[in-house]
DNA sequence: AGCACGCCGACT
DNA sequence: GTCGGCGTGCTC
C-alpha cells in the first residue's frame, strides 16, 4: 500500500495557505483529510487541519515535517471541509479560520481528540428552504413541532437556533416533548470542558436535537435533516468578531452542503428571506392572525414645548385608555431615557400608575397603567399584552441611516402589534413619507415591495454583495486618515463592476472610546467584491493603534 | 496573526 | 556610536 507523502495544512490565521508538510514514514497512512495535526509553522508549533493529501509538492526543498497527528479519527468530515471553503468565500475569511470557528474552544488548541468517526450525509441535492411567517408569533409551533417530529422520526437530527438566551424559556419546553431528555441538549454558555462534553454527545449520535445560539449552527449533528432558525430577522445572529458571519446565512450554506432542510421562522421576516421567496429559492408559509391596526399621529406643524415629549394628541389617547381602566405601552428610544419621559407622564396623570422598563430593569413591573419602555420590553413579547401602544418617535428609526433602519422600524411595529389589542400609534413629523405608510399597510408585502425596490435601485444586498470595512482608532484624525488610505488603495485597482463608497464617519461617532470610519464596497459579483477587498489588504496594513474589521453583507 | 529583518531618529 | 520605534515581507 502506497500512502500519500505530503499533507496540505491550513491554520486559523488570516493566511490563505494551504501549506505543505512531509508525512514521516512512522505516520504514513495515519494522516487523513480533516484531522488536526501539530506542525512547525513560522518557527512555532501550531495546530492545523489537513485540508488535503498529495503525492508530490509544488514547493520541493523547503518542506518541514509533520510533528504529530492529534486526531486518530478526523474531527472534520469531508462535508465540513467543503463547508469551510464555501463559508470562507461567503464571509471573506480563510478556510482555516472557518474550520477553527466550527470547533468548540476546547479543540482549538492541541488537545487530543478521540471521538468516533463521523459522516454527515453528503448532499443528494439541495434541501428545501422554508420561510414560516408567523404574524402573531403564537402559531409557529403548530407547524414546527410536527415538522421536527417527522425529521426525528426518520432517524435524522435537528438543530434549533435561537438568537439569544431570552428565547430559551419559550423554546425549551416545546422541544422537551419531541425526544427523551438524553437525546437533546442546549449548547450554551459554560466552561470549555462542559461545552466540549455536550459537543461530543451530539457528535456521538446520542443527541439528535441540538439547540443553541450562533455557534450551534456548526453542531456536528449526525444525519442532519433540518435546521430551524427562530426569529431569523434578529440582529443577534450576526457574529460581531472575526470571522464575521450571519448564523442564518451559515445555516443555508451548511444546508447546501449537507442537503438538509432549513426552516426560518419570523414574525417580521428579513428582507433577505423575503427576497428568497420572490426568487422562489424559499417557500413561504403564512400563519395569519388578527393584528390591531396601525395609525399615525401627525405632529407636522405641531410645536412641542421645550423638554416635553407628550403631544396633545397622545395625551388624549392616554386619557381614553386610562378612563377604561386599561393599560398603555409607550415605546421610546433608549437614548431618550425612561426616567425623563415617565416623569412627564406622571405629572400629566398624577393618579395613574406609571412604570418604566429598560435594559437595566431586573423584572417587569407587576402592575401598571402606563408603561414607558425601550426595546428591552421585547424580552416579554410573548407574555405582555396591553390595550394600546404608541411609538413616541418613529422618525428616529429612519434617522440612523443604516441599511437595516427601515426593516428594524417595520419589525418594531410588527412586534408592538403582537403585544397590543386595540391599536398601535406612530407619532411622526413625516406623515407624507410614503415609506412610513407601508408600515401601517394591511398587506405586509407593501413594505417588502418598496424596500426591495429601493435596495435594488441602490445596489444593496440582497441584490448585490456589500462589504463594510470599519476603521477604528482612539485618535479621530488617524482613523480618518487610515480610512482614506484604505479607500485609495482599494480604488486604485478596482475590478470591473465593483464600487467603493467614500469613507464616512460613523453616526455614533465614538463607540467605547474609539472613533470609527466606515467604508462600503459593493458589486453584483460576490467573488469580485470579496477579492477586491482581500487584494487591498495585501497592500494595506493597519497602523499601530488602529483596527480594521471586515464584514460581508 | 506573529515574527524577523531593516531602516531612520534621539539617547548614554 | 547603538537602542528601539515601526514599515515590509514571509510563513510549507
Amino acid at each position: 500500500m502506497i500512502f500519500p507523502s505530503v499533507a496540505q495544512v491550513v491554520f486559523g490565521l488570516p493566511v490563505e495557505g494551504p501549506f505543505d508538510y512531509i508525512i514521516p514514514d512512522d505516520l504514513a497512512g495515519r494522516v487523513l483529510a480533516g484531522a488536526r495535526v501539530l506542525v512547525r509553522f513560522a518557527g512555532k508549533k501550531r495546530t492545523g487541519v489537513v485540508a488535503g493529501l498529495l503525492d508530490q509538492t509544488a514547493h520541493p526543498g523547503r518542506l518541514s515535517t509533520l510533528i504529530k497527528v492529534l486526531d486518530d479519527v478526523p474531527v472534520f468530515a469531508p462535508a465540513f471541509l467543503k463547508l469551510a471553503e464555501n463559508f470562507a468565500a461567503r464571509f471573506g475569511c480563510t478556510p482555516g479560520e472557518a474550520l477553527e470557528t466550527f470547533l468548540p474552544a476546547y479543540l482549538r488548541g492541541a488537545k487530543a481528540f478521540a471521538g468516533a468517526s463521523f459522516d454527515p450525509h453528503q448532499a443528494e441535492g439541495p434541501g428545501a428552504v422554508d420561510l414560516l411567517f408567523d404574524r402573531g408569533q403564537t402559531r409557529r409551533w403548530e407547524v414546527l413541532v410536527p415538522r421536527m417530529a417527522a425529521v426525528l422520526g426518520e432517524g435524522q437530527g435537528v438543530i434549533v437556533l435561537m438568537p439569544d438566551a431570552v428565547r430559551c424559556h419559550d423554546v425549551l419546553p416545546k422541544l422537551g416533548a419531541l425526544v427523551p431528555a438524553d437525546a437533546r441538549v442546549l449548547l450554551a454558555g459554560s466552561t470549555p470542558k462542559e461545552e466540549y462534553g455536550r459537543w461530543l454527545s451530539v457528535r456521538s449520535g446520542k443527541v439528535r436535537l441540538a439547540a443553541g445560539f450562533l455557534s450551534a449552527v456548526f453542531a456536528p449533528v449526525k444525519d442532519l435533516g433540518l435546521i430551524v432558525v427562530l426569529d431569523e430577522e434578529s440582529v443577534s445572529y450576526r457574529h460581531e468578531q472575526s470571522p464575521f458571519f450571519h448564523a442564518r446565512e451559515a445555516a443555508l450554506e451548511r444546508a447546501a452542503v449537507e442537503g438538509c432542510a432549513v426552516v426560518c421562522v419570523s414574525s417580521a421576516p428579513s428582507v433577505e428571506m423575503w427576497h428568497r421567496v420572490e426568487k422562489k429559492s424559499a417557500r413561504l408559509t403564512l400563519l395569519e392572525e388578527a393584528l390591531p391596526p396601525v395609525r399615525f399621529l401627525d405632529l407636522t406643524n405641531f410645536k412641542m414645548k421645550k423638554d416635553t415629549f407628550i403631544s396633545l394628541g397622545l395625551r388624549h389617547h392616554l386619557e381614553a385608555v386610562l378612563k377604561d381602566k386599561r393599560r398603555f405601552l409607550l415605546y421610546i428610544q433608549a437614548a431618550r431615557g425612561v426616567a425623563g419621559v415617565a416623569g412627564e407622564v406622571r405629572k400629566i396623570f398624577p393618579g395613574a400608575n406609571v412604570a418604566g422598563y429598560d435594559r437595566t430593569s431586573s423584572a417587569m413591573p407587576a402592575d401598571f397603567d402606563i408603561l414607558v419602555a425601550t426595546q428591552a420590553v421585547f424580552r416579554h413579547r410573548a407574555a405582555l399584552k396591553v390595550a394600546a401602544t404608541a411609538v413616541l418617535d418613529i422618525d428616529w428609526e429612519f434617522h440612523k441611516h443604516d441599511i437595516q433602519a427601515s426593516h428594524s422600524a417595520f419589525a418594531l411595529v410588527q412586534h408592538l402589534r403582537q403585544m397590543t389589542h386595540d391599536y398601535v400609534l406612530l407619532q411622526t413629523r413625516n406623515a407624507a413619507e410614503p415609506f412610513l405608510h407601508t408600515l401601517a399597510s394591511a398587506d405586509c408585502a407593501d413594505f417588502y415591495r418598496r424596500e426591495l425596490a429601493s435596495r435594488s435601485e441602490m445596489g444593496l444586498p440582497p441584490f448585490q454583495t456589500q462589504v463594510s470595512l470599519v476603521v477604528r482608532s482612539q485618535d479621530p484624525a488617524l482613523a480618518c486618515a487610515e480610512a482614506k488610505r484604505l479607500y485609495d488603495i482599494l480604488t486604485a485597482a478596482l475590478p470591473e463592476g465593483v464600487m467603493a463608497l467614500d469613507p464616512e464617519e460613523d453616526r455614533s461617532a465614538q463607540v467605547r472610546g474609539k472613533f470609527r470610519y466606515c467604508l462600503l464596497v459593493h458589486g453584483p459579483d460576490r467573488a469580485a467584491v470579496v477579492g477586491a477587498v482581500k487584494n487591498a489588504f495585501k497592500v494595506f496594513r493597519a497602523k499601530k493603534d488602529t483596527v480594521v474589521t471586515v464584514s460581508v453583507d
